[in-house]
DNA sequence: CTGAAAGCGCTTACAG
DNA sequence: CTGAAAGCGCTTACAG
């Protein structure tokens, strides 16, 4: 930059604000234009690390996942994800950054990433439900968007509307008559997308005038192997359900197996509704039905909310909740009775 | 900082020398102990970016991927990829930050990151085969790691070793009585890596004495529709083959669909074996027996290797080969004639 | 309209 | 053994 000033013949503060464009200050087109050029000639390009300690910012933003490649798996949510919170973020010149939280850490090491002017902001996936840390960045005005559930405080969040995404696999089930409706949830029902997911279940059972049975709901655990003794248990029931909703497309996988295991059929002798639309849901067999999470656009707004924090243009408590669609594919059919 | 010596009663370079533990600078144990203990009672955290002013270092890495969800999807490839590199590299206290290059974009994108000073290295993948960008950074000695293929030239590079992966595979199927093998690329053959692995597919047949027939080798396009068509056509062929090696397991998938739409069974009447293990490999029907990358190794080994260039322990030209392995599932049978 | 100067929070020869 | 001082490359009141 001195050469630039130097070249020219103005002064560094001339140079800059000429190349940040700084408003209210009449510089003549002149002058403007020399320096813009030099600029180019030179080919100069701005050493953003002195430019962020003079401004005490980073412009970045860190992207915290737990370390299980449990969750990270399976769908490509972790990649469409990513790309919906770089395309925003980028195109205001932050980037991001990924922070592999340790899952058994004694101490979260993620606040030492803005305590140490790393990075600006914090997007927090899947947040353990009681951490103390992420309050207490919190409290410290830390920007923070959390991906997923919360409890009760107004730490802004983005999340999938998981309880309406219940909501419609079952009433489209019911809707093609079923009556006797199973679940296994995607998680241990601690979890609040599992829970979430249990209340749409319920509430279209309601609405319907069903009356919830217990021995109809079984937890998952992420994994499709999981899904496989819950459906045996399901089909061994004396009077077994026509139709299952499944809180995840993975448990899904395991719940087939159980089915062809039994030598019953899908549809014909079992609807099955999945959730998130993983890549592999159209390759099974038969194609499962399920409900798709927009991974991308919970990206983007994840990214955007982050933006308007940094901003101050975001409201404490902000919580965005994105619809989910309904992908009706061949697992799920007119109930026979 | 500054605060920290006030306290101490010492200057900052003291300060600066005990909490970065210069060596060869001997500071009484007592003044030391005593700068430490008021260092932990102001919870000092050093301001990274000033410190990365005056040293000119980010501490930043940036992987730089295509935007093609395309490539990133399907497996759990990226994330694992992710949880590698950053596994390694934020030990020694690097990050890593996420760059989507614009696959359109008629400027290169990155050099500015590291020009800007944003970060340290570039982590590619899957750079294009005639990236001029890339050339000019590595001239300029801008610390660079290739994921993927590379022509000649000498910038360092890891990926997974195609060639014996896809000979591995084939030479399954030879020794399992298999002649007539047919082969559906992972992607056109102007890629490195399906060109790579065809040549193993030729190497396998010709060290078995079995000649090449041209009709029997096709190519896929990455997606699972893209292996439909191939397989039809090796189906309709006069005397079609008994075994076929597929270069992706997304496109297997595809092949999968056409085999069971001409009626035919896997493995009784045609043998099957795909390449990656994505996560829905061991969920198909039959489970695919595959080649499994090791994606998490991989991203160490980039990792790793962008550590030593950055600390000029390596050696230009570095490329590491990670071998596959060959998960044998339910997708191949001996051969029935 | 434009420049001199202080400041961002650190490191590191250099001198004593 | 330890400190004063210059420097990293920018921004931004402030003054003229």
């Amino acid at each position: 930059m001195a050469d630039v000033a130097k070249l020219a013949g103005v002064s560094r503060t001339t140079v800059s604000f000429i190349l940040n464009n700084v408003p209210d200050t009449n510089i003549p087109d002149a002058t403007r234009q020399r320096v813009l050029q030099i600029a180019r000639e030179l080919n100069y390009m701005p050493n953003v690390q002195a430019l962020n300690l003079a401004t005490g910012k980073t412009m970045m933003i860190a992207l915290v996942v737990r370390q299980t490649s449990e969750q990270m798996s399976g769908d490509a949510f972790a990649g469409e994800f990513i790309r919906g919170v770089t395309g925003v973020i980028e195109a205001e010149n932050y980037h991001l950054v990924i922070h592999a939280a340790e899952p058994d850490a004694r101490e979260s090491t993620y606040g030492k990433l803005v305590r140490t002017h790393k990075v600006d902001g914090l997007l927090i996936s899947s947040p353990l439900v009681n951490d103390q840390e992420v309050r207490l960045l919190y409290r410290e005005e830390t920007p923070i968007v959390l991906h997923g559930a919360t409890d009760t405080q107004d730490i802004p969040s983005v999340d999938v509307d998981n309880r309406q995404g219940a909501y419609m696999a079952v009433r489209y089930l019911i809707d093609l008559g079923h009556r006797r409706i199973g679940h296994i949830s995607n998680a241990p029902f601690s979890y609040a997308s599992s829970s979430d997911r249990l209340d749409g279940y319920c509430q279209a059972l309601a609405e319907a005038g069903i009356p919830y049975d217990e021995s109809l709901v079984l937890a998952g655990e992420f994994t499709a192997s999981s899904g496989y003794e819950p459906m045996r248990a399901l089909l061994d029931l004396p009077n077994p359900p026509t139709a299952v909703f499944v809180g995840s497309d993975m448990v899904a996988l395991g719940a087939m197996e159980a089915i062809r295991s039994r030598g019953a059929r899908i549809p014909e002798d079992i609807s099955l509704v999945g959730f998130d639309d993983i890549l592999y849901a159209r390759y099974t067999m038969p194609p499962l039905t399920t409900v798709r999470i927009p991974a991308y656009e919970l990206g983007r707004s994840a990214g955007d909310l982050m933006l308007k924090i940094i901003r101050g243009e975001s409201l404490p408590g902000t919580r965005i909740l994105l619809p989910t669609e309904l992908v009706v594919r061949r697992s799920t059919i007119k109930c026979p009775a």
